[in-house]
DNA sequence: GATGAATGAGACTTCATTCAT
DNA sequence: CATGAATGAAGTCTCATTCAT
């Protein structure tokens, strides 16, 4: 029987990448079912019977974004011992990923938040789960003495807040005008240390990179 | 016949501010004309009259708040003499005035984002015009000496995008688990400060809170 | 304002006319919204602007029937003097308005019976108006000593009873095998009188027939 | 290869049992064949090896109804002597046996009306078939003046339209509202033997109760 | 200017039926 | 024999927009 359920388990993988991709592409109150199974290559029918309706497979493609994020999040903190360092590569990571799964980005930074109060709530609570990573690393900055003593939680989700700001004018930009993103990334790597009172150091954002392998 | 021109636009100014309600209670694309109709005490038929479709009254409403907003910072930074202060100031009083109007913070913050791509440009558009009255002052603080040269357009773009952050929290809380903005603002504005380098002055913040008399 | 309540008034008369018929041909169930509104010379929105949804649409037909038959029987009952005379021509005169409307004769006592629980509990309602007028006559009948002491609400439920298996044979029965119901319904006509002890004259049917005028 | 055929035969049975009940708590269009083959223990695949459709179970299960009562009915035709009395034992057992099985009863008396042409069309025949055998003893009757001549088949089908009536009240009653059917059924009774010119005697229906044993 | 009945394209969803495993 | 994933036609209903009154 495991034969059904991993045609079912691709089936379902499909389908959220078609429906990241057509969410989008058109948003997601504007794409139809129709154009999610088309895209999918499979019927409306079949839709429906990996899914309770539209909304669950929008909260669906959040939470696969969820996961996505979230190990490689982990995994950059703990590649790091250094808890300023780990922050930044916590949104480092997080950048890097987001730009690579542009649909992925789009539908989580943009889509979801304005889908209605259901799906911007989930988004927001995934943002903080990422602001919560990040304040733990900040918190042990603090009782390290290598950053000024401030609330995290709000410091946390302001980095957040920046990092959501940078993408939306990404995933929102055009190609054409859109400019790649490392040259704006790195004024605001320096702000937001110099925010919780870090010296910001080159070396450190060169450090986050490695490890980054399998993406 | 200003008569006319007179009751015209204040049935505009009604249908509006209706619309921004219903928006914000219902999100956008969940509102109906009938709705706004209804709530603008007009009909269907008086509605089209004054506006040639549903996207029109959204884009209205947006430039209504643009407008609104435009006026309240400028008046904000013409009163700072120091460009640091006034910069501050165009935050602060972003901030209060959005707080002020909730559902019309809704709209800007959320309902326009998740709305399609027309909306969420030009709600972009006027985000980046703020950031440009922002980017002026940071451009005359770093001639000052004031704050640490660096990339403006990125450091102002980075401060709208952390209260358009903060904005969003505010407006997609319930109002019961809601708390008071003030204290986390305050540890908001520090950072700021912080990120550009200018020594945060508790005077400054008091100061700003001058001028924002008469809504 | 008189004239668009007309035209309303007018347009809901036209669908419910149609919609007895198409749901009298293809049944309840099978009939789609679609064509009701293209039988009523209407559009789908149309229809949904009169009635919030296919429910309501047979529930008005019911309704509808329910007054027509209503009207017809209490004249029926008020133009006789003896009870039991009153009785039988409120019975003729429900079978003889229902072989006059087959459509509404169908969707009372097959469609509606079959569509679901809120209907048939309707349908019987209905059932039971006409049944307590009955019960009525017999139980003035049984004062005046014309006919045996009897459990009256039954008897009347079963003379309804009778009718509707006549009614229900006659509109499911295609109209080439189809019989003129005259001749069945003068031997169920003694048999009911049987059945409650009077004496069955053919001078009472002969008098019922009249004053059925406009129908 | 009996044992399998016995082994199709239980499986149809519990299909057919099962879908009588689903047929009569949702009733047939509401029902679906997922729901159908859930309480069958089954799959919708082996649903439809053992019938070929969704119309045919529900043609099946009044077919089983059918056979259920037409053994039970013409046992008790054959357990009576008079002829008056069989017509009246005939209808007794019909009623009981029906009570005894709700389920079936509904389906029978309500869900196959409403469900389309063709299952009213069998649902009617069946009830013909009942009627028939109460035909032969009313002219059986009437041959042996008992009862005053009259047209039989007429008769019969009302006969049995009372007794439908009987059992639609009582399927379509919700259990609480719900009488014990008996207090009904003997003023019933007593007016289906006056309707013939028969003179009710209470020790035919005692007899009646006489032989149905085993079901 | 205002009204609200009417339109019709299109949305989401259901479900009887099929068939590869 | 059985399973359940998959299909797709069809269904109900919504809603931005129009226009006669």
């Amino acid at each position: 029987m495991p034969v059904q359920q991993t045609r079912a388990r691709n089936r379902q993988r499909k389908i959220l990448n078609a429906a990241a991709t057509v969410f989008a592409t058109r948003g997601f109150r504007e794409s139809g079912m129709d154009e999610i199974a088309r895209a999918s290559g499979t019927s409306k029918g079949g839709l429906y019977f990996h899914f309770p309706g539209k909304d669950a497979v929008l909260l669906a493609v959040l939470d696969q974004t969820a996961v996505l994020l979230r190990s490689k999040v982990e995994r950059a903190i703990a590649a790091e011992t250094e808890p300023v360092a780990a922050a930044e590569a916590a949104l480092g990571v997080l950048l890097r990923t987001l730009i690579k799964h542009r649909a992925l980005a789009r539908v989580f930074a943009v889509e979801a938040m304005g889908a209605g109060s259901g799906f911007n709530t989930r988004a927001l609570e995934i943002q903080d789960e990422f602001a919560e990573m990040i304040r733990l690393q900040l918190d042990a900055a603090i009782a390290q003495g290598v950053i000024e003593p401030i609330d995290t939680t709000i410091a946390a989700q302001a980095w957040i807040g920046v990092l959501h700001g940078v993408i939306t004018r990404w995933v929102t930009t055009s190609s054409r005008e859109r400019r790649p993103i490392d040259e704006s990334y790195e004024t605001i790597r320096i702000m937001l240390l110099r925010s919780v009172g870090a010296a910001p150091h080159a070396a450190i954002e060169a450090r986050s990179h490695r490890g980054s392998g399998n993406g």
